[in-house]
DNA sequence: GCATTGTATCTTGTATGCAAGATTGTATTC
DNA sequence: GAATACAATCTTGCATACAAGATACAATGC
């Protein structure tokens, strides 16, 4: 972790950025405790910087306080889970049907982004595999040329990833990267409607593996077991 | 400001929620600085609060830094104001597609929303009428029941009030608020594709309302200026 | 008068110290 | 042995001290 002190240096944002890197990796858990002692180790600062960047995830909704016990990732339950997909649901449909024109550049780059899902789907690269799949949202909005729409997708696609109950299996991206190209097709015909309900309906399956309800959370999955006994 | 005390004890949020109610209402204008010290004493609490305030200010898009100078809140280009307009089209007539059902509970909480905003407009209280105005987009996102959505059209909301503050909007307070009634009007009679297109009519006005020439930035107005002649 | 240099001051950037709640483990008491 | 009390430790909460860049202004030199 050495090699992070050249890069780090004079750039107050590191540490957020390396921690939503992570997590839309699928290399930080959902509950995953994030020690202001430990962090500030890792990344060779006071506690000061790691705590301003805590307050600015927390704004983001990446991570929650415990007062005097901690900094978590955040544990969506499955009512906020559901907020969060309907929210990007919102924002990605509105953003498709407001299209009015594309440019065969814009599409070229979508395309490019696909063949590296592609890529790390055959590669067997599940860190890559998973940050590919969640940016390729972000990649469309700024793509579009709305960098405000690419931030707030970057935030509620990183809070979809650390859904604990939505593990994504092999099958499932493979699914999601086909359907990235169908919107990339639609949008290529000149259809944004079409585009629009092709993401509606991604954004669907990814709900959908919410009604299997899985509680990874810890104290939540103990006191169901215990319950059902 | 020393009736402050009793409630800000013990709330670390009260700095960042009473800077964005201001600039909701009006009384903090883009471009203007926010010192850490001048907060600190309002506050009656360190640097160290002020701070971290800012720095999840900073991550809602409300304010800036520059370094060692100061903390600004935002004066947004032409390019961002209209970046941050279309993503507010984009998740508001998104969120307004995607309903499946409204209660009339929902419609009355509504309907009392618009009832305060033309109390505002009667008694002549401007603080009260920009801030009720920009407040129905976070009323209707979080009675339409999601929080996430209120929370991201919050910071949406400041900043596009920011944005009309700064390109000295010629809108329409009264326009405005008829226009609140007709959208819940369409959704009141079970037409949400109605109150989509009504929104999306509603933000329109208001980006048609911008005199993008009239350029409040200092510095930007010099510019302006100076390559004219 | 004008430019330049130096200096005082103001601002944020960062680290550190201490307070205080939360947790864990241990000893004590019955 | 079980429950309780207590102490050691770990964590964040908050304030403060000092560093260092930015700014404004006065002094200086021409």
């Amino acid at each position: 972790m050495q090699e992070q002190d050249k890069t780090a240096d004079r750039n107050p944002h590191i540490i957020e950025d390396r921690i939503i890197r992570a997590a839309l990796s699928g290399q930080i858990a959902p509950g995953e405790r994030l020690g202001e002692k430990d962090l500030s180790e890792i990344f060779n600062v006071s506690r000061t910087l790691v705590r301003e960047a805590m307050m600015r995830l927390q704004a983001r909704g990446i991570v929650e306080v415990s007062p005097r016990r901690g900094w978590f990732v955040i544990e969506p339950s499955v009512e906020e889970a559901r907020h969060t997909i309907d929210a990007r649901r919102a924002l990605e449909v509105g953003m498709l049907v407001t299209i009015d024109d594309i440019q065969p550049a814009q599409i070229r780059i979508l395309r490019e982004h696909v063949l590296s899902e592609q890529q790390a789907l055959a590669s067997g690269d599940r860190a890559q595999r998973s940050y590919l799949l969640g940016h390729f949202h972000v990649c469309l909005a700024e793509t579009l040329g709305n960098p405000v729409l690419g931030s707030l997708l970057q935030d509620l696609t990183t809070r979809t990833v650390l859904i604990a109950a939505l593990y994504q299996s092999t099958h499932d991206a493979h699914e999601s990267c086909c359907e990235h190209g169908q919107i990339i097709d639609a949008l290529e015909q000149g259809d944004p409607t079409e585009a629009a309900r092709l993401m509606d309906v991604h954004l669907r399956h990814v709900e959908k593996a919410l009604n299997y309800r899985h509680v990874s959370n810890r104290l939540e999955h103990l006191k169901a077991a215990l319950q059902a006994n």
